[in-house]
DNA sequence: CGGCTTTGACCCGCGC
DNA sequence: GCGCGGGTCAAAGCCG
């Protein structure tokens, strides 16, 4: 039972995306529905929806959480499930299931009904015999509606200690940034460059108000929300609102929907929210990460799905660059780009955009750190890449050179992580220095239970040191800790089995083979689970290679 | 048949 | 204004 699983592993990163999977699955589908409208347009419908992800229902977004989350355990019940009430499908769902395994004697609802109307009719003919059956059933029809009561309870208790702790985590981002501006303007020389920069990073909207970024109606998405994405996202608005040649625009239809994260290839909806812009808001660009990794795969597993949209021959580059777009939520403004390297072409190099606006799933939450990490990298500075790495504290680590560099010259202010090199991660557990406060930014790294008692992750030590006091630098090496760590295909590998331990779910074989494998993204992603089973990462790592 | 990729067309920003 | 390049769209086709 996924729920109770939910419970006994309740971890703010954990557990959701064990639940949102589902949701994801079930707005993936329709997410597919392209052809369903292209369908309908044959039969007259207006054909301005099709072919437009953007342009789905938007009663889809305000579908119940539940209804999303507890069907797609099957496939073929998800027509179905489209019209179904999450708590009744949950409460029927649980019902069979709990019938069958509770009491051999009741098999299916199906036969309790015949009994029952069996019973009633012969009833007036049995006058006198103590109808125990009727009383038998009647009796497990009350222990079926407790324990329907109860799992919805815990799903309740779940969904409300997800919203508070998200709600902390904002508040914390909020401060931390607040803090580390505090911070900077104690330093003397030469941070005024970096004190203007931060100060136009600041959202000065409380995190409610940033909360609200989400579009309105997909306001139960936006309580689901990983803490992975949010704080990327609160990271990269907090940069995008500091530097760039780009109107206020972008941001602003960033901000209100999600459905475009600003692009400036996004002309239509631009415009379209143009005139909503304050004259004083500043121009954005907006942040990349750009990971170098080695593969000979088309793509690298990073957990989430990804559908492509696009490929274009770059110039300076006879290997084409594939354009992906996140497909794990609605409207999801993460997109990335895959191109191998003109120079060495076993070196992938996937820049990623955009901050995603739904949970993700264990295997990609780590990337969610890595990346936002390194956009904490480019939020900690100017523009200007020397300084960055310095104030970010990343020149302070043996590998950062090659780990890490920053562009000021592209379009789009770019990091590139750096993990051609042949570093061991187990050095990283060597050379790190402690952090002057003794603590390391949480980051959703620990959003993985196994990460703990692995010897990579640094558990936070929060005690006495609040994070809103954690500034910037820390959190960089935290990136560049998660990054040792994904790519570390062993430690994909044994903490997928150690999840499917906890979690005690039926593996499959697939599975076995997807740890560490990396199978292509598309389809499957990389994080299709079993049918009605918690759906197991198949790398809680960013960048197992295939 | 649904899901996804392919690929030419299109749009936009930018430099000249 | 024009051309180039990056990015996106969307019809068509492929695949299981």
């Amino acid at each position: 039972m996924i729920y109770i699983s939910l419970k006994v592993l309740h971890n703010f990163y954990f557990v959701y995306p064990l639940v949102m999977e589902n949701q994801h699955r079930r707005e993936f589908t329709f997410l597919r529905s392209r052809d369903f409208l292209r369908h309908n347009n044959r039969e007259g419908t207006d054909p301005m929806v099709e072919n437009s992800v953007e342009h789905r229902n938007p009663m889809i977004k305000e579908m119940d959480f539940f209804s999303r989350s507890a069907t797609l355990h099957n496939k073929h019940h998800r027509a179905h499930d489209d019209h179904d009430d999450g708590h009744q499908y949950l409460e029927r769902k649980n019902e069979a299931s709990t019938t069958k395994v509770s009491d051999p004697s009741v098999n299916t609802g199906l036969n309790l009904l015949t009994v029952n109307s069996r019973m009633l009719r012969s009833s007036p003919n049995q006058e006198g015999k103590p109808n125990t059956e009727l009383i038998t059933l009647q009796g497990e029809l009350g222990r079926l509606h407790e324990e329907n009561r109860k799992l919805r309870s815990m799903l309740d208790q779940i969904t409300k200690s997800y919203s508070e702790m998200q709600g902390q985590l904002l508040v914390t981002m909020q401060n931390q940034f607040q803090q580390n501006l505090e911070e900077q303007k104690v330093e003397p020389n030469g941070m005024s460059s970096h004190i203007m920069s931060a100060q136009r990073f600041m959202d000065t909207r409380p995190p409610a108000a940033l909360d609200a970024n989400i579009d309105p109606s997909n306001s139960d998405d936006k309580t689901q929300e990983l803490s992975g994405s949010n704080t990327m996202e609160v990271m990269s608005k907090e940069r995008d609102r500091s530097t760039g040649k780009q109107t206020g625009i972008e941001q602003d239809g960033f901000d209100q929907s999600s459905q475009s994260w600003g692009s400036a290839k996004s002309p239509k909806l631009d415009k379209a929210k143009g005139e909503e812009q304050a004259p004083d808001q500043v121009p954005l660009r907006k942040a990349r990460v750009s990971v170098r990794a080695r593969s000979e795969a088309p793509l690298i597993s990073d957990g989430c799905q990804w559908r492509k949209y696009g490929q274009k021959m770059a110039k300076g580059n006879p290997c084409p660059r594939a354009y992906y777009r996140c497909t794990m939520g609605v409207g999801c403004p993460v997109r990335k780009q895959v191109q191998r390297s003109a120079e060495d072409k076993t070196i992938l190099i996937t820049t990623y955009e955009g901050n995603h606006n739904h949970p993700l799933p264990p295997a990609a939450v780590s990337m969610a750190s890595t990346t936002s990490a390194a956009a904490a990298m480019l939020l900690s500075g100017s523009t200007t890449s020397k300084e960055t790495l310095t104030n970010s504290g990343f020149s302070s680590m043996p590998y950062a050179s090659t780990m890490a560099t920053l562009s000021a010259s592209a379009p789009f202010p770019t990091i590139t992580l750096d993990l051609t090199q042949s570093h061991n991660p187990m050095q990283y557990h060597r050379i790190i220095p402690p952090s002057p406060s003794g603590t390391i930014f949480p980051l959703p790294l620990h959003g993985c239970p196994q990460l703990l008692g692995h010897p990579m992750y640094f558990p936070p030590k929060l005690p006495g040191t609040p994070a809103l006091q954690i500034g910037q630098r820390h959190t960089s090496i935290v990136e560049t800790v998660s990054a040792a760590i994904a790519s570390d295909p062993n430690f994909t590998a044994a903490l997928a089995a150690a999840i499917s331990t906890i979690i005690g779910a039926p593996r499959s074989t697939n599975d076995g083979n997807n740890v560490g494998t990396g199978s292509t993204i598309p389809s499957n992603g990389g994080v299709a689970g079993l049918p009605g089973s918690p759906q197991l990462p198949q790398s809680c790592t960013t960048f197992s290679t295939n």
